[in-house]
DNA sequence: AATGAATGAGTTTTCATTCAT
DNA sequence: GATGAATGAAAACTCATTCAT
């Protein structure tokens, strides 16, 4: 009955565990005794880790958003010596790339942000107005510098966001529907393209096309 | 004890107070309790008028796609009159509309759609099978006509999707992090812009450009 | 929607409804939805009829126990003119006939009588001490008359009781184990036989021989 | 809030509760809530140990059919040894004596027997099969042995079936009704008379007494 | 470090019944 | 005569958590 294989800590394998469970069935399908069964534990032992449910998910987010949040940071202070554009770009292929790599995970988020349970929304609040933070200074700064074509941010945050993450949020739909696979490694690069191609038309092309005039006198 | 007030029906009272909260806490963080302590009804009243909390998750669920099919199909069926990018354009802003003015129960739906209960799935499977048809017809009697660029659909798809979901899924995020509104009727106006202008860029110009091309010789 | 046919009375065809289910499921076992969905009447239907489950009940124990007591108070009467062993065996005749008839509702009896609900028990032991009457009566007379052995009584009467009572009780047993039938019109012809042996070897022979020395003396 | 005294396992102290439940109002008739009051434990705890009411019910049918299946067992065993009349009765004594020591438990189990649950039926169904196949053993190699009468099986069994079951599954009426109290010891030795007495007069004497004119000659 | 026993609170659903019509 | 709407009560069960070990 006991573990023979204990290499992976028992922590680590509670955390799989739920975030597999989170994924499918959502945190409030998902019991404890549920993820205590995947992980092949008692589900004493999660309480004793995690000191609750509340916590499992509390991991959840700070697993997900640290990097997130990260990744963006990193291409806003290169701003400093990269074109607006290029920084943006990159930051959307770190992101799609991260969430790829754990895309159960980022189903997960995505879709229990959108749920208005006040514990999350605590927790939540502050990693998205970071997030919002780091969004608008790598467009306001790309159009600034006239890397980017000038227009109201929020919405073309939206839908950037939108592109984002939509793809792994509905995931199965992708998968069943469209049979297209997100947490495939090639899915990514192909879809990158797709954003890419939108980055240059709505933002970059003209705005180029000025600094190039403006270059030129 | 009996109600005096019973101008709107019971059941409709039940089914108003559901959406609010699966809007609010998703379908497994609502209990019947809840709603009917909301809908001011006997929790039995709820199993009466609907078989059960899962009826009317299943009612939400026709509720929400039976319109939004339609309005896919009448565009499909109009693409015999009209050039495929209006058609297109126009269901655009028919779904924007509808999920604004149904705003909470466009956010549900969206949310529990990317939840794996074996359930939710058979509902929702046979839905997003017709959704993809509409679609496809709608993107590929585009290209056929030249009225649209040619390139692989699903990305396109699924990239628009992306666009006409999120703000409704993510809506408290948009309006706490973001100071936008998705369900007053402004919002989507400039949204649609937004869209449209994605449409003219990505898919249109250039095959209206060759079309015209071909016109002239 | 509404039934063509009212021939049959609706009070009737509840009450054989009831009767059916009640003999599968048990009366705990069987609600009221039940009763009304087999005899596709509104369950408000039954409480108007028989004034609630409760009446549902005692109206069965009236349709048995006045039909059964009747027989035996039929022979008890005729121990006046005729000996008393073939009073007892045309009895058991009779109660075995009657109980063929009507299996269903003998089997749901015999099996409610086992459980100690107060309210069963109020209906149903004035019943049962007319049946210890009249049992008695049956062979006590027969004792007298040195027409039957003379032994205690109880004893026999719990034997003949069992004899008279479990082929019904546990017809499904004897279907499905012992390929019996007690609802068929040669079981009990067969069966009665079986019980006019016992009667014979346990009770009669002897007595009837001393009897017979008793009258040629 | 903790029990101090567990010496009689919780486990053990839930099923005698729900034994003396169900003998006395049924299955049906007894709820979870009843057991758990009467064992002095949270009714949670019932599903802890028994996975629900189910459990407690198929819990009941093992404790009773296993030892009443053994006793079966070793007297068609001991066939090999003793005369087939023998071991008919020290069944007959060994099921008696089993079911009065057990009285409350024998009277649910019969009376549950007879009723059609789904669940219960395919718990019982093997049960009664080999009980068929232990009678019959029994009954069949008596008479091969001329120790029991030539006669059709099985409406012996269901005499005697009935016979061994009847005293305890209407045990309170034998009480209130005929004064015997079928789970006192001297009732058993009394009522083991009645039995031996049909056994010999039905079945054993003119065997016996054949098989006696054949060891003469 | 990890667990088995046990629970209080809460889940959904079913039940028998009532009452206006 | 018969019913549809509605309900209070109770059913079985599940849940997250605690605590002694």
């Amino acid at each position: 009955m006991k573990k023979l294989d204990t290499s992976k800590s028992t922590k680590e394998s509670i955390f799989k565990a739920a975030v597999y469970l989170f994924y499918d069935h959502g945190f409030d399908g998902t019991s404890v005794r549920d993820i205590a069964k995947r992980a092949d534990v008692n589900p004493a032992t999660i309480s004793y880790y995690f000191k609750g449910k509340q916590g499992v998910l509390e991991a959840c987010f700070t697993h997900f958003f640290e990097p997130y949040l990260r990744f963006l940071q990193e291409e806003v202070e290169a701003l400093n010596y990269v074109s607006a554009d290029l920084c943006l770009k990159r930051a959307v292929y770190k992101i799609l790339k991260f969430q790829s790599e754990n895309h159960q995970l980022s189903r997960f988020i995505w879709r229990e942000v959108s749920i208005d349970s006040q514990v999350v929304r605590e927790i939540i609040s502050s990693y998205l107005m970071k997030e919002r933070h780091y969004m608008k200074r790598l467009f306001e700064q790309g159009m600034k510098d006239h890397a980017l074509k000038k227009q109201p941010v929020s919405f073309l945050v939206i839908q950037l966001k939108s592109m984002l993450t939509m793809p792994f949020l509905h995931s199965q739909q992708l998968r069943e529907v469209w049979q297209m696979f997100p947490q495939e490694y090639y899915f990514i690069d192909q879809y990158y393209k797709n954003i890419d191609q939108w980055i240059d038309l709505l933002l970059v092309s003209e705005a180029k096309e000025v600094m190039k005039k403006e270059l030129i006198i």
